[in-house]
DNA sequence: TATTATAGTGTGCGCCACACGTTATGTCAA
DNA sequence: TTGACATAACGTGTGGCGCACACTATAATA
């Protein structure tokens, strides 16, 4: 395998995990799927429509999205996604993992 | 779900990126398997010794990791495994991609 | 003989990406 | 005007890969 083939698979996993925390940090202002791709493709987090809408059901089932169809303005139905409570908190949590992990990694990093 | 396990979940989707960028950097000094995971744990970073024996494997099959058992002082035979020159080169561009990527999590988590 | 150190395998499950499908809205030219 | 095409927006089915769990295996040591 080549390498840019090796890393590209490498950096899919790196943001396979991220990817979560991202999308609840995101949605502590509803937004709507292909916007939400477009945000965080802005902000260095390339993310498929295939794997976003998956995901975005997943959570939802899970209780830490809520969603509402808005058909009101006349226009393309979209579907608004935002992190409910439960959300918020399991964010917080995963925010504190996420910041220790950085931590850990920098030392294991620098060491030697 | 419960809470809890929800979140064990998405922390093990999020370690399972870095790992590889963990074994990497560790194994600039040659380590066996069974001493990896002791050294990793107390770091910070757990790693289940069957997810750790595959990945080694695979990453040497990959070109990244060599390896080489060590039964010559009369003991239970370890094998000892070190990080290529290919697999610094690829260590350090994955490094370069995470800190990027720390940074825009930043950003997101930050935001708002 | 039991425990620990050390390495390995087989299987199931979850998730991402790729490819594809679907509906609705705008738009531009014949 | 209308038909053709792009694009916005949402969705599904499938394959592959990697992690974890459970398990096996061997050597040393207490």
């Amino acid at each position: 395998m080549r390498n840019d083939e090796l890393l590209a698979g490498f950096l899919q996993e790196m943001r396979r995990g991220t990817i979560i925390i991202c999308v609840l940090a995101k949605l502590r202002q509803s937004a709507y799927g292909y916007n939400l791709i477009a945000e965080l493709s802005q902000t260095g987090i390339p993310i498929e429509a295939n794997t976003l809408y998956p995901l975005l059901r997943r959570l939802e089932s899970q209780g830490l999205l809520k969603s509402a169809w808005n058909t009101t303005d006349g226009a393309k139905p979209r579907k608004y996604y935002a992190t409910t409570d439960f959300g918020l908190e399991v964010l917080a949590e995963l925010k504190k993992h996420w910041q220790e992990a950085v931590h850990n990694m920098n030392n294991i990093l620098e060491d030697r």
